[in-house]
DNA sequence: CTTCGAAAGATCGTATACGATTTCGATCCG
DNA sequence: CGGATCGAAATCGTATACGATCTTTCGAAG
């Protein structure tokens, strides 16, 4: 019936909600409740949940089930210095390697990026998660854009907690277009320091909101 | 009874198969099968399966279950160029942070290894994977080291798969020590290239057998 | 009033069972 | 002989059910 396998679609949902902030750190995932509300069982929201514990969404505890993972200032230096460290080059590599097709699926989703941003809807933080990953995976590397994904999540957790859309939004939009004018037009070493500098300067908003 | 839980035992065996390349690559995972062999319903073992698909060690396919991932030269470059990006500032760090039982501890973990390398048994991998992961953990980044880990793991089925142990364990041990001195002395600049040249060191192995 | 302990309730974790899907093999048709 | 078709067997994926573990409650003892 559905073409998505149910693990598959459930993992997205929950993903969803702990990004959002409407699943909270701390929080207690109860399984039968949750399951009830996705009209499914067990089984496979445990699988979910087991993908998301190996993305560090949530922590397990022996007997005592799942919670969602907290948040720490520390953490969010890790996790940008991470991206720091793998995204610049991979969307380098990537612009390099991009067929036109890749070029225009990135240029679509930058299209539908920005109509989210302007409709200030929910569902901007997947159309965000969309355009970045359409940077790195012409790359052909598919582990790091794998990583590149779930260090974009963690990420995400962190700007939807801390940090307002407002204003920020029209930067973004500028810093999203210089860096897909750079990556479509095959200029590598742009690429590398327009990324560097995009994450950069979220991490430094949120540095501000976290003193 | 059990002081682990069971996906988690179930997790490391399967883990260790495919590391090993008791399970080859390409070969599809019976569940019902491997459960049995177990002495486990097919419920823990897809919780381990769904992670070691997060690892990278397996893929799924709708429907028609799991087999193991398959490897190519290009992921072996992709994997240890992520690890050289990674290793070397996270050891770095760490031993800037370490604790003198965290050196302790990495000392015990560096006996270990060079008595496994000595007997040649089947855990020199995990003895292996112990050291250098202790010489990460101490940074505090838990993220970061459970990166380590997972590309420590995906490097060694590589390592496991192509290169013989014969000449590389004089070698390795002289670096494990020599980086092991480094790190405990705190001296996070040495650190940061012995771990490189490490890495490099089984890469340029590796390239030597790939052609 | 506090502390301990036991019983009840809530929650977890997994074995079993079964419907759904895929794979395999044999037969039929071109 | 090659390819399509259909039924049987194998395999997957998950709902249900239940034992195990943890949490809470409540009463008794100190």
């Amino acid at each position: 019936m559905g073409e998505r396998a149910l693990p598959d679609v459930i993992y997205e949902d929950v993903r969803a909600r702990i990004v959002s902030g409407a699943m909270e750190p701390g929080q207690p995932v109860r399984q039968d409740t949750l399951a009830a509300e996705l009209g499914v069982s067990k089984i496979p929201l445990r699988e979910a949940l087991a993908r998301l514990e190996r993305d560090g969404l949530v922590v397990s505890h022996r007997n005592r089930g799942f919670e969602v993972r907290g948040l720490s200032a520390e953490e969010a230096e890790e996790v940008f210095d991470l991206r720091l460290k793998i995204e610049p080059a991979a969307a380098a590599l990537a612009s390099r390697r991009a067929s036109p097709e890749d070029r225009a699926s990135a240029g679509r989703a930058l299209d539908a990026l920005d109509e989210a941003l302007q409709a200030g809807g929910p569902d901007v933080s997947d159309r965000n998660r969309d355009f970045h990953l359409a940077l790195v995976r012409p790359s052909g590397r598919e582990l790091t854009t794998q990583l590149v994904e779930r260090l974009h999540t963690l990420a995400e957790r962190y700007v939807q907690a801390h940090l307002e859309p407002q204003g920020r939004t029209a930067r973004a939009r500028a810093e999203h277009h210089d860096l897909f004018d750079a990556w479509s037009a095959g200029r590598p070493h742009s690429v590398e320091t327009l990324v560097r500098s995009h994450i950069s300067g979220a991490l430094e908003d949120l540095r501000r909101q976290l003193r």
